[in-house]
RNA sequence: CCGAGGGUGGCAGAGUGGUCAAUUGCAACAGACUGUAAAUCUGUCGGGCUUGUCCCUACGGGGGUUCGAAUCCCUCUCCUCGGA
């Protein structure tokens, strides 16, 4: 990637709940909950929103106690803007328990069998009880490997879901004043194919949303066409509107994609991978990721598994680049103990670090 | 001292004549994790090398029966539980 291709882009996103300022990461709270951490610590971290899932918070606790609560934020204690998703990808994780057809999608709970339909209406009324200041349409999201005219199909209907979802979204929130009101994003599928995604990346547009995201990345055989997916992509959205690439990725990816043009990211590996004992260390290029062109991406950062024996007698910092309450204050040998005694504490310590890692790795591509 | 039941790989615990270097769980060692069915999943786990349906050593010790024993018999030893 060459200097002119630095595509940094520093927009500043308006919502219910404050304005964000972009390139930003969300830390995951599927259910309400960064896993094992307060809001508390989360604004320590610096995190500016979190992510939650529309499917698993209408399962678990229900819409009934949101309402109760009078929504999402205050149940969780959370003042920071949220995005929620839609649903979308539970199409594609739990297609062994799904029927899809153009009116929605029927999912049964893998544990109970419990069955539960989801529509773009629905999805949107969900979203909106929920008080999320970020919609996402209820999209499909194919499995892999999937065969072109597969992909084409669930192009077809992501498409026709996303109208149904605006025209809903329009009608719903009509009375409600612009700074209240808020935003919602399309999401472009297309799988690994040039024409699909331009086709989708269009006809999104062409209905309008206040930002758009880039869908079905993230596991298995497309991530490896990441590069490809935006060039396909982004030439097709407008430049004014967010740009959103969901469940991306490991550190490398993401900065790529900055340096591409993608403004909002989100991923479990910071907090999953925390919680299995991987940590996110900072390599000597760490601070000067947006700088220079020549930087290897992948380079900026290791990582190392402190469950590893070698640790055991290690005193010195999981990374002395980290101004985390874990390198603050604790060896690798202690951390590594913690986690062979299968205390929570790790899962904890390890979360907040590697999260820091992410937000502070968005902070230095924030300032070019 | 008598009666009964036991001693299996780091631990727990299967296996009662060949398919057993020995099920399984834990521990240990390593790996994976990408819009969270994920505090989860996978692999290795007696030793050796010429990595082979290979060789050694091994189911408390010793001896025996058998073509063949962790498995059957004898003996020693140790543990547990009842009774003196």
């Amino acid at each position: 990637m060459d200097s002119k291709s630095n595509k940094i882009r520093n927009l500043k996103i308006d919502t219910p709940h404050g304005s964000l300022k972009t390139p930003f990461f969300m830390p995951i709270a599927t259910r309400g909950v960064v896993k094992g951490l307060t809001p508390n610590d989360l604004e320590k971290l610096k995190a500016t929103l979190v992510l939650g899932n529309t499917y698993h918070l209408w399962l678990k606790p229900g819409l009934k106690v949101i309402k109760k609560f009078n929504g999402l934020h205050k149940f969780m204690r959370w003042e920071k803007p949220i995005l929620t998703d839609s649903g979308g990808f539970q199409v594609f994780s739990l297609s062994k328990f799904r029927k899809i057809t153009d009116k929605g999608v029927s999912f049964s709970e893998p544990e109970s069998g419990k069955k539960h339909f989801l529509t773009p209406e629905k999805s949107i009324d969900i979203q909106l009880t929920l008080g999320s200041d970020i919609i996402m349409v209820l999209d499909e999201c194919p499995p892999w490997p999937c065969s072109k005219s597969e992909v084409s199909a669930a192009v077809e209907r992501t498409t026709r879901w996303a109208k149904r979802c605006k025209d809903y979204f329009v009608e719903k929130t009509g009375k409600i004043p612009k700074s209240e009101k808020p935003l919602l994003f399309g999401i472009v599928q297309g799988g690994v194919h040039k024409d699909l995604r331009e086709k989708s990346a269009r006809e999104l547009t062409s209905i309008g949303f206040d930002g758009y995201a880039v869908g079905g990345v993230a596991v298995g055989e497309p991530r490896e066409y990441l590069k490809k997916v935006l060039r396909y992509t982004l030439p097709f959205l407008p430049e004014n509107k967010p740009r959103y690439l969901m469940g991306l990725g490991r550190p490398e990816e993401i900065i790529d994609s900055v340096k591409a043009g993608i403004d909002m990211f989100d991923c479990v590996i910071p907090t999953r991978e925390g919680r299995h004992g991987r940590l996110f260390i900072r390599e000597k290029t760490f601070g000067k990721i947006s700088q220079s062109s020549k930087i290897n991406s992948k380079k900026v950062y290791s990582r190392i598994n402190i469950e590893n024996e070698k640790y055991s007698l290690d005193k010195s910092k999981i990374d002395s680049q980290c101004d985390c309450y874990l390198c603050q204050n604790y060896s690798r040998a202690y951390l590594r103990h913690l986690f062979k005694i299968g205390d929570t504490l790790a899962m904890r310590l390890a979360s907040e670090h590697n999260l820091r890692f992410y937000l502070e790795m968005m902070e230095k591509l924030r300032t070019k």
